[in-house]
DNA sequence: CTGAAAGCGCTTACAG
DNA sequence: CTGAAAGCGCTTACAG
């Protein structure tokens, strides 16, 4: 509590003017004729010597923002975080992180709220959260439904949808695009001759909506290319009831052989890789082997594994943005921003169709999903 | 922007009453006599059918308290965060769970904060934060250093600091204790009777502070036993130089044979325990395992892994408990709070020496830390 | 028990 | 160009 917070009217005092004064001035408000030199000088002094920063909840109070966005996420219990529909603890620092650098960029502070009861009780009453202090919401949402966020709309909350459909509503919308994603990386591969593509779904309980939608976009993708799809290929065997080796000696006895392999999780990618060689496998020759989900141990692999990065970072990026330019360019239509996939070349697969453009920030290498170097 | 906002006045006006009374009634202020029962049903009816929910800035600003707390967080870059300082994503998002689990029970929300320039310029000035909008402050910092968190220390913002080691000032503390916590657990397999651990670090980059403690720890424990540290059995080689098989067969070469081994990274777990058994190691007989990191996958190996929980949950909750307390206490002594690790036994190693009890949160089995099951 | 008033720290028309 | 005043929505002594 040291010494107290000065406050305009200190700053005024100091420096022998009126709060109004001191407030323009600090605020670059009189846009004509600059104020007496004599008094911007001794203002500026003044609110330097008393280390003054305005008060932003008066300041927030009368002009009705705050420069603080919203985020909220669903999560059935911070402590067991098991449901699918829930953000995983990955995502959730990602996501976090994409904001947050686009905010801090822009001037803008985080608050974050959680959704628990949601998901756990899908008709128990929504409690209504208190929106005063920020200007906008990024609202998380997997699976959205009208009255999960009812509340906010009733508010006249700006805000974006961050999820993994676009739904109806008028509500600008940041999502995944797992179907159109996985459509096109199956169609690249069916384009380059592979014509036995397995996927490797590895799911822990039942399929969240992303892997969904990847297995309908693998459907597509064939129906496109007038290929009817084999269902043997699609190993929907859950990762705690069926080993993995188990699973992929399965589809290397298959004939035709399978000659590509898209793998549903990066956590099992070394692993698999490994059982492939090991069984003979010649990757990328006999098999192109792609990863959902990049890690930067795929680097360290032989051959190295090519992965799709799922951008997470640049969902949280994407939706920061999105809702600021909203917030300051005033009400547009709603917008549609979809999150592509970026597709690593390793060793293990190229594509001969370029998939997605490298943007700035998937070019950055750095930039990691899936396993975690340190905890 | 629907329908405007109700505010005080508005309840007031239509139950023909002062704010004063209004707010007096809606805080439950009179705590003597029960306001008129007329008046009281009148208020509460006015102030049900507007659907008045009070202004938090407003409330805010004559209470200076907003029942919001703020965290910060050191980091590099959001999009580069490889630097071993950083707290990872993962570690990120189950520190944020943790303290939001605590504060939304007891009434409070969270305000993220990201600290960029710290790290990255040691000695580039120091970016004052604004803190009007918290009554206290998470202060996320492995390597607390006093310029750090000077101007939060000078706004006497009431505050805890959540790192590696204790800090001399005297501020609230929740450190990790990895010393300490190495040298119960190498303690403990000395006193079981193995006499050759070996500790595979399996670092990216130089060793971070929390690596370095546990190799304290490492050494500490032997020396309370008596044990000379053989330094071949500390296995410092970097995961991106050398590949886990020549280490773990390095080590399996020696003679005395090892008898114990920790595995210093969640990640490389399954691939160590392959190596081993497809080496003829028979674990846990010959040589005894334990992970630093748990991950729910340990229940599906063949011996199921053994393993220490390092508590990021833990510590978010911990440090919010913490800052409740003082916030709410008032001003005590500053306090230190360790956190330790959790032993979970499986089949690749026991402890006849209980560790450390598992707690209320250690025991809910779904806690899981280490990889994320998708992304 | 309830009302009238001052005040939290700021911004913003409205006058000089 | 600058000052005096009202007001943002609430809380809290101080009087009735």
């Amino acid at each position: 509590m040291s010494r107290k917070r000065s406050t305009l009217r200190d700053v005024a005092q100091k420096a022998g003017v009126t709060v109004s004064t001191v407030s323009r001035l600090l605020n670059n408000k009189p846009l004509t004729v600059p104020v007496t030199d004599t008094t911007r000088q001794r203002v500026l002094e003044a609110a330097k010597s008393l280390e003054y920063t305005p008060n932003r909840l008066a300041r927030g109070l009368v002009a009705a923002k705050t420069h603080i966005l919203g985020m909220s996420f669903p999560i059935t219990s911070p402590l067991n975080r098991i449901d699918h529909r829930d953000v995983t603890y990955i995502n959730l620092g990602m996501l976090i992180s994409g904001v947050q650098n686009v905010l801090q960029a822009r001037g803008y502070e985080l608050h974050i709220f959680n959704r628990i009861e949601h998901n756990q009780h899908p008709d128990a009453p929504i409690r209504r959260m208190n929106y005063d202090f920020i200007d906008g919401l990024i609202y998380v949402e997997p699976n959205p439904c009208y009255p999960y966020y009812e509340d906010v709309a009733e508010a006249g909350l700006p805000m974006v949808m961050l999820g993994q459909t676009r739904i109806r509503h008028t509500v600008h919308t940041v999502c995944a695009e797992d179907r159109v994603e996985m459509r096109k990386l199956v169609g690249a591969l069916i384009r380059q001759g592979r014509r036995r593509i397995a996927y490797v779904l590895n799911v822990m309980n039942e399929p969240p909506m992303d892997v969904i939608e990847r297995m309908e976009g693998y459907s597509l993708a064939h129906k496109d290319a007038g290929i009817p799809v084999d269902p043997i290929l699609l190993r929907r065997e859950r990762a705690s009831e069926v080993p993995l080796a188990v699973t992929l000696d399965a589809l290397l006895t298959l004939r035709p052989a399978v000659d590509a392999l898209i793998i549903g999780r990066t956590e099992i990618g070394e692993d698999t890789l490994k059982h492939l060689l090991a069984s003979g496998v010649r990757v990328p020759e006999d098999m192109e082997v792609v990863v959902i989900g990049d890690d930067r141990f795929f680097e360290a692999t032989r051959p190295r594994l090519s992965a799709m990065r799922l951008g997470y970072l640049e969902r949280g990026m994407a939706a920061a943005r999105l809702l600021l330019d909203a917030l300051e360019g005033g009400a547009e239509d709603a917008l549609h921003m979809p999150v592509h996939w970026t597709f690593i070349e390793r060793d293990s697969c190229a594509l001969r169709d370029a998939i997605q453009p490298a943007d700035d920030v998937a070019s950055n290498a750095h930039v990691q999903e899936g396993r975690i170097t340190s905890q």
